[in-house]
DNA sequence: AAGGTTATTGAAATCGATTTCATTGATGTT
DNA sequence: AACATCAATGAAATCGATTTCAATAACCTT
């Protein structure tokens, strides 16, 4: 229990401490000689170096914070997963961070940066405000943002191409005949969502459709929230015959509601969700999902705060989109899904 | 960025660091007048006490490491939830640490309490071998470890009650009319999974039927493994009614086998998983499935790893058990599923 | 051989807090 | 009034490493 320190090894090796942090951290300015005498005196130890010693010196923890909402969302765990990836392979390690959807937490959580617990910190999906987030980056603080994009902030983000997932939805299920398309939207103020809408909408003037507003609706995320939508628009008017959710959770919403409306999928109604997640693919019919690569969408991120702590972020640099993939099932197409 | 030390505070407050420390630590030996004048200054340079310095002095990091396999698969990031929620209600932060199924990196996380990076590890599942565990724990480092009965080591664990597990669910099955029941184990040498076993056996043993070792086969706990094990069973001979597999994804591999075979369930085969994970209820029939109180299992050993810390561990305990819940559904029961 | 480099090493300062111990002034006791 | 007690504060040591700067020894130059 008892560990050693490194004046310990000094002794043991007849060196000074200096010598002995020289060994450790392999610099070049000490002799094969009394590297191998102090190498001994630490096996002969079995000495580690103090972490808190070192860091409060080097003025580093190698530690990055992770924000994340709730790890048990597939989602995060997927990106968390990314994220210490590449960190450990930096020599970071990951002080994981859960919100649980509470605001408060959030900015508690960024206040870590301020006393040096982590050296930089990665917000997924943040429910603060640019300008709370902004008011901690303005101190210097390395942070980073993965699944929303930032307005004019200079601040690392990373997200999917939004404008595309929309367009390439909606070109699909046009492309299956679908004419009256509804929407069903997560959090409609996010730079996201926006962007996502945006592509909705291009993809229906390309294809010489009308935008129809009333045909849109929002949840939270949630499945409980794509049911509620669902139903909403359903009872409004039943004249669409496809529904695009905002993420997998919506569309099992749907799911259920249609099963209770007793509406046939894809027959009746068509359903294309996002994210991908593995409960997709064992309901019946698979629904039809953009995947977005998580993962690096995570890695990614990592490496911009690193970047961003060791000073060399590129500064025109910002925002850093990933390419995400449709992958058509049987929610959204006849015979899709091969048996 | 140019952040302020304590003595800023002091200096501007007119005190010694000390008195600033003191009032930070709300020590009883301050006037009301200098603690406000302390209050002040810190509020008036926006000072927050650097961890490192504060961690170093007082020899505690007041953070927790936890070693799981894979953050992205339900059952531990429950596990971890559970740890969180209790270790933050403590003032702990935790550490997350992916080992991904490699030895060496589990083994490698346990030196973040060598190096004082961390004041316990808990070790969710680990792969580690009891030796492996205790060497680390014989140096008075706080460890625990959940999902995983140990044997001598004086080292807190938490788990479910097994046995009952075992034998509730053959209890179900046999009264549902099957006599005949094949157990998928996950690995087979784990103290749980022998406990488990035993369980089903004196289940079988009550129900007066004797105990068939050709019925037992065993997995990996993944989807493959028992869609592996199940193929096996089956081609060997297929006269069982009911299996009981070690946990829900090797029961979703037994109803991949079964589809592909074309037996029907619950009507030809009765299948049961343990966990009761979210896909589960997604299923065309939900499968039936022993819910784990993960959540609590993790807070309870954070709870215990925090004592340890402290000193507070009362010597004799060291196993804890929490009960689990049979949750019979479509598969192991007609008609279970109301529509 | 005298003076100048260069390669190794050590002494001491430093990171930023906490904590021990000593000091001061005030209060209470007889 | 003399002394003991106590509350509030500060000076300085400390936690365990890194790093700067100075010192030494060995090696070149010319």
């Amino acid at each position: 229990m008892k560990d050693s320190k490194i004046i310990d090894v000094a002794r043991i090796a007849n060196v000074s401490p200096a010598t002995v942090s020289r060994v450790l951290n392999d610099s070049p300015l000490v002799t094969k000689e009394t590297q191998n005498k102090v190498l001994k005196a630490i096996q002969e130890l079995n000495y580690t170096p103090n972490a808190m010693g070192k860091q409060l010196r080097s003025r580093k923890t190698m530690t990055l914070g992770v924000v994340v909402l709730d790890i048990g969302i597939s989602y995060h765990a997927e990106i968390i997963k990314g994220i210490e990836q590449k960190a450990n392979a930096m020599n970071y390690k990951i002080l994981i961070c859960n919100s649980q959807n509470e605001k408060m937490k959030e900015l508690e959580y960024l206040s870590l940066l301020q006393n040096r617990t982590v050296d930089g910190i990665i917000l997924v999906s943040p429910m603060l405000s640019d300008g709370e987030i902004a008011s901690f980056a303005g101190e210097g603080y390395a942070i980073g943002v993965i699944g929303r994009r930032l307005g004019h902030l200079n601040i690392p983000c990373s997200t999917t191409d939004n404008w595309k997932i929309g367009h390439d939805v909606v070109t699909h299920l046009v492309a299956n005949g679908h004419r009256r398309i509804a929407y069903l939207n997560g959090y409609e103020d996010a730079l996201d969502s926006i962007d996502r809408l945006q592509g909705f909408k291009e993809g229906l003037a390309e294809a010489g459709l009308p935008f129809l507003p009333t045909l849109v609706d929002k949840g939270d995320f949630s499945e409980d929230g794509g049911y509620a939508a669902f139903r909403r628009l359903w009872e409004e008017s039943s004249d669409f015959t496809a529904v695009f959710a905002a993420n997998d959770e919506m569309a099992l919403g749907v799911y259920k509601a249609c099963s209770e409306y007793g509406i046939a999928i894809p027959d009746r109604m068509a359903v294309v969700g996002v994210d991908n997640i593995r409960i997709t693919n064992y309901v019946s019919p698979k629904i039809s999902s953009v995947e977005q690569p998580l993962y690096e969408l995570g890695g990614l991120l990592a490496d911009k705060v690193i970047d961003q702590i060791n000073g060399d972020l590129q500064p025109g640099q910002k925002d850093f989109v990933i390419n995400s993939r449709l992958i058509v099932k049987g929610s959204s197409q006849k015979g899709a899904d091969s048996i």
